[in-house]
DNA sequence: TATTTCTACGCAATCGTTTTAGTAAACATT
DNA sequence: AATGTTTACTAAAACGATTGCGTAGAAATA
């Protein structure tokens, strides 16, 4: 930083003292007289004075900041999530750096690699729906860089991770849709290799089986790429709306396919939920407002953001290795709106 | 970094060469032998060396990343600037900081300290709507840091800035409204004192004049948080819409207003656009989805933030005092939906 | 053969801060 | 008076990477 130069050795020589001195006098240690303090204290105000948190840094061998690595911000959840690690990162002095893969396995190799060479003190991840191992994590979590897992999370490596109840949240939405008078419901979803998909797709199974309702596999539709194409969910639609045994209600996961899917139904003029009901997952504060009000599963996003920070902040100040480790399970609320409310004949 | 111990110190040692050695065999450096640098080379390759940012940043006096400020990532618009901002640095070896003032003064001048006691090279913010005067940020400016304004800019810091044609959009859609055959257009927007504020009544004040069509100044509410509580939207709509010439259209600026007001419309139940028609500002992808679809001015933040990167790093990069400073105006558009037509009588 | 020029590498200082290991001087204890 | 104990400070070594300068030995030139 060249726009800001007053370092300690310039005080020390304004002071005629050494730069422990004045080191020392700043931290408050114990070791300097009271006067000299003052008088450090005061010259370091009057010069404006800020200490070079880079070679603090490097001295102390931490970078007080830590790595978030999501999907994108534009998701709505992932910015909540966001706003829950900051608020208990800030208070705890540290600073986060953002990065996106917009679900690309490539982005997430890259943007690991940026951050770790960036010198984090841990690692906040979602991981990508295109991420098809972990093994650029396993290295760094051998040896020894603390991880959390939120959200999208891994078996493959043992650490906190914390997550929605989304068996629960897929079984309250199918229930609620079967509850409702639907009985030919259609799941649309992510990539089958992430873990949400495989916890709410087992949740949508058994509401369906504890109600006795068969459900053909051709109900279910994933995006490989988590409906960043927007062509994935069109096609999931278009083959679900030509079926002879055409399905009455439609659960989707993840924000982005439950928004796009809501839009590509009024754009094929499908009639929610007179043709088809929908509910979804998604953390949209425009949920009510939507043509027709989405039913959603909401997923408390910044209390997950919070809870991964408090116990990654754990793993950092931890004197020993930590060997014990818990996943942290948040519940989720289904919001009923008019999307999968059975239209009166 | 206690978890990538390997130093160029540990490579030397391996290798029984000397640290300078290795450091300008890395660096490719014409004093050293291809054989020596290849060994080199494949040594760091093996042990997975990653060279310490850190010491590199305290070496070369820069940090390499720069700082967002922003008031909060939820809005859409300020997630695509983000998008664009980080296309742009990190395509340039930077990583970005992300902070959010939430709207609120002390949080901008929190963070714009925080960032800088960072080591930033550089700092791309919007001004919080609370934020009364920017002496936070002359200071910094006087000592060198490199910055731009994005979206809300202020006229007393000299330096490069990027915003939307703010008073196009908002006489494009004033001028709309009229030629739609609306006649009495409220405006609610954000705190006089911020610039796109400014900029947007200007346009629309001035599409009602050119149109010749007086306007009572209690139809223009100012939300002083910017819609952060929504009490003051309510508050506004509940006044507009108790007026004995209550408005038969509004125009609200910003995302958040914009959202809301379609929100509390529906909540009392006030037809859009038979009762009041709207028309706002918005970046959300979800408008055509809303109901009513909503016709709002879009502004290009992918490429707002773009640019304001390209200006920033252009600063940052300039050997010499940068004293020509330009503001770019990029165009907004105006997606007319059904919240504006007239219905037929 | 003596001198100069290259080549390829090492030494040591540097960035700004923290911290360990001193050390004079003042004061207290026997 | 000789010895211990504080007090209040300083010198110097880190942290890890970079870089100007120095130099041994090989090669080239005179």
């Amino acid at each position: 930083m060249n726009f800001n130069a007053v370092t300690i050795r310039d005080i020390a020589k304004e002071l005629n003292l050494s730069v422990s001195t004045v080191s020392k006098a700043l931290r408050d240690s114990y070791e300097i007289s009271e006067k000299t303090k003052k008088l450090v204290i005061e010259c370091a105000r009057r010069n404006n004075y800020r200490p070079n948190p880079i070679a603090q840094s490097l001295k102390q061998g931490n970078s007080k900041s830590i790595g978030i690595v999501v999907s994108t911000i534009e998701n709505q959840f992932f910015a909540q999530v966001i706003n829950g690690i900051e608020s208990v990162a800030h208070k705890e002095g540290y600073n986060v750096i953002i990065t996106q893969t917009h679900e690309s396995y490539d982005l997430e190799v890259k943007n690991v690699n940026h951050l770790t060479s960036r010198s984090i003190d841990g690692l906040l991840i979602s991981l990508s729906t295109e991420t098809p191992d972990v093994e650029h994590l396993k290295t760094l979590h051998a040896q020894g860089l603390p991880m959390v897992f939120f959200d999208r999370v891994t078996e493959e490596i043992n650490t906190h991770k914390v997550i929605s109840d989304n068996y629960k949240g897929a079984y309250d939405a199918t229930k609620h849709l079967i509850d409702s008078g639907f009985r030919r419901i259609a799941h649309i979803t992510s990539p089958p290799n992430i873990s949400i998909t495989k916890e709410r797709l087992a949740g949508y199974k058994a509401a369906l089986a504890d109600a006795g309702i068969f459900t053909p596999d051709y109900y279910i539709s994933y995006c490989p790429h988590g409906g960043r194409d927007i062509s994935e969910i069109e096609n999931a639609l278009n083959f679900l709306l030509n079926l002879e045994d055409k399905p009455d209600a439609i659960f989707t996961t993840s924000d982005r396919i439950t928004t796009t899917t809501i839009f590509l139904l009024n754009k094929l003029k499908v009639a929610i939920p007179a043709d088809v009901a929908l509910v979804g997952y998604t953390n949209t504060t425009l949920a009510d407002v939507l043509n027709p009000p989405l039913s959603s599963v909401h997923q408390q996003g910044f209390e997950i953001g919070q809870k991964a920070t408090e116990m990654l902040l754990s793993l950092i100040k931890s004197k020993w290795p930590v060997t014990e480790f818990e996943t942290v399970v948040l519940p989720t609320h289904l919001f009923i709106r008019e999307s999968s409310t059975k239209p009166k004949k």
